[in-house]
DNA sequence: AATGCGGGGCA
DNA sequence: TGCCCAGCATT
């Protein structure tokens, strides 16, 4: 049977065509930008990446530059962009590259696959953007618009049918523009096709050939499996000044938030009295103690329920596993996830001795 | 196949 | 408030 797929290839080329919207990485399309858009556009909106993509690319222009960089430089330009792996392993495919490819990024799907930080969707999306190959890049985007033009109520968060898609896919490619025709898929599924509101069918260039438009059945598709609860966890978490500095320890290497700094914090709800000792086995003892208001920062799998002091140190004993931090390095050189931004701007709004 | 991993915008 | 976002790595 013949793939249905097959007549939405042409009026989705003439709409991008006249619809695409200008984005920094259009302007020049090089492998190098394909790859870091890619990469920063995992989980992320398009509008949220824009100002990160104009500064990581301007300080570090080519992957000759980002496989140098040292880490503290990577994470402050990844900073509050989230997912921080991503940054990790960009850098370390960035070294593969100069290492097996002499700086350059490979070009095949099955090349590109075995760099760390690239999975089917970004491999399938550099070769078809950056390289003009005929590789299907299927992202949530993509599963939506496909899953509607066909009716198709196959559960969409299933590897096999993230696979199917990709087959169906695969036997329509323009080989004369395979990079227009991934992003009009992603354009339409982003501007036009969307999840939650109402998709405006009424711009859609594919309505005409749109199965769940025919039924009616646009807000039922995709299909998609139920998420996890998030659990609570309530901390305690600790602005400690000395000095006019703040005290920020280094999160560990692997896990939520790798490698960021942090205010120090412990899990639990401490009371004043258990703060105060809790601090005195780390070498503070506290001159001024007082709570300030309580913050909430949720994760995709975490909810964070934040109990805030802050700490004037009489004392500190060299022991304490601290770094001390002024204004500027706070600004300027530390990374700071996101969750710590009721501590952070407290400190910032302090005036510098 | 299921789980961990950020953060923000919007109905 | 819940959902989703140009997903990937690990188990």
């Amino acid at each position: 049977m013949e793939n249905q797929l097959a007549n939405i290839v042409r009026p989705l080329l003439r709409w991008y065509a006249e619809n695409a919207r200008t984005l920094p990485w259009r302007d020049e399309p090089t492998p190098y930008r394909v790859w870091v858009s890619e990469i920063m556009l995992q989980q992320t909106r398009v509008e949220a990446v824009k100002p990160y993509f104009e500064r990581f690319t301007a300080e570090l222009p080519d992957i000759a530059a980002l496989a140098g960089a040292p880490e503290e430089q990577l994470l402050k330009l990844w900073e509050g962009l989230g997912y921080y792996s991503r940054v990790r392993n960009l850098q370390k495919a960035a070294r593969a590259v100069m290492e097996n490819f002499g700086g350059v990024l490979p070009k095949t799907p099955e090349e590109l696959l075995r760099l760390p930080g690239i999975g089917e969707y970004t491999a399938g999306a550099i070769a078809s953007i950056a390289y003009g190959q005929p590789a299907p890049a299927v992202d949530g985007n993509v599963l939506r618009v496909i899953a509607r033009v066909t009716a198709d109520r196959s559960n969409i968060s299933e590897t096999a049918v993230k696979r199917e898609f990709a087959g169906r896919l695969r036997e329509i490619y323009p080989k004369e523009q395979a990079g227009a025709f991934t992003q009009s898929l992603m354009e339409l599924g982003a501007t036009v096709c969307l999840p939650n509101a109402e998709p405006k069918c009424g711009e859609c260039p594919l309505s005409p050939l749109c199965a769940a438009h025919a039924q009616g059945t646009e807000r039922e598709l995709p299909v998609k499996s139920a998420k996890k609860e998030r659990k609570i966890e309530e901390r305690t978490v600790f602005l400690i000044l000395h000095d006019g500095k703040a005290a920020l320890q280094k999160r560990p290497k692997k896990g939520l938030l790798a490698g960021l700094w942090e205010f120090p914090n412990v899990l639990g709800k401490l009371s004043p009295q258990e703060s105060e000792k809790w601090l005195k086995t780390l070498g503070v003892s506290a001159e001024k103690f007082e709570p300030f208001a309580p913050s909430k920062h949720i994760f995709s799998h975490i909810e964070w329920h934040m109990t805030n002091y802050l700490v004037t140190a009489a004392a500190v004993s060299k022991t304490a596993p601290f770094l001390w931090a002024g204004h500027r390095e706070l600004a300027e050189t530390y990374a700071i996830p996101a969750a710590f931004g009721q501590c952070l701007a407290s400190f910032q709004h302090m005036q510098t001795p």
